[in-house]
DNA sequence: GGACATCATCGAATTCATTAGACGATGGTA
DNA sequence: TACCATCGTCTAATGAATTCGATGATGTCC
């Protein structure tokens, strides 16, 4: 046996995602240029085409007919992908500790302190929601 | 041309790590016995062995023979590959930004009062360590 | 010394992720 | 209409991750 298919998008999925996020419908001739600029990925037309479509057999994309080209556009939402890694994250990394892994983001990204008193306050007003 | 070799544990090798990090040096055998106990995950003693060596060739591990049979130990800091991981995340998936990774992780995660509690206390100690 | 249990090496099979060329369809244009 | 630019499908190659059997080396015990 080998190994499932991955329960999240994989690298360049993500890229590609990305592109679609900021922007969509496009179609293929248009990923495949935002991905060179933006990601510095050249891919040939292809390679792209061949992703999109896989994507769209994931449920990451859909897709659709205008005029003689398919459009793609996004089918997952950028907050729900990245809870979804993070959840992930969360548990294989941290054992489902939310404290570890904040601490370790704490002490991992070098934040200024205007960067953690935006941090504190979203904690605030989270607890506020809360109670 | 195809994939780059992932610059951080793969899903199986994160496991292996676990076991290593919270027990170490371990025989294969043992190791083999708490994959399936605590992570769930039988395999063939070949496979372990095979996993093993290859974690060694990447720096994952070391091993030294201990009697007629190698133990493993951990070469790298839980923290370290955490942290890795960690960043690694936050630049593909919030694009560097510390607030956006936190806000997701207070929006997914399903904190308690205590919980947050503790997150501000967190980032309180490390402004006071910064200043 | 010989049988049996242990342990490691090697090679190989599978599957996913990535990459792209060959080829055919289609529509516009000279 | 004949040619060219576009676009999509199909097929395939490569490599990483995972999995394990066959095989051989090395002890241990009677």
């Amino acid at each position: 046996m080998a190994r499932r298919e991955s329960e999240h998008p994989t690298e360049l999925e993500l890229e590609i995602l990305k592109v679609l996020w900021d922007e969509a419908p496009l179609p293929v001739r248009d990923v495949r240029d935002r991905l060179e600029q933006h990601a510095g990925r050249p891919l040939a037309h292809s390679t792209v085409i061949t992703m999109l479509n896989i994507m769209v057999r994931k449920g990451y994309l859909r897709r659709k007919k205008q005029g003689k080209a398919f459009f793609f556009s996004p089918k997952v939402e950028r907050d729900r992908v990245a809870g979804g890694i993070m959840g992930d994250v969360l548990s294989r990394i941290f054992d489902g500790s939310p404290a570890a892994m904040m601490l370790n983001l704490i002490e991992t990204a070098d934040l200024d302190a205007d960067e953690l008193a935006e941090l504190r306050r979203l904690i605030s007003r989270k607890a506020r929601e809360q109670s």
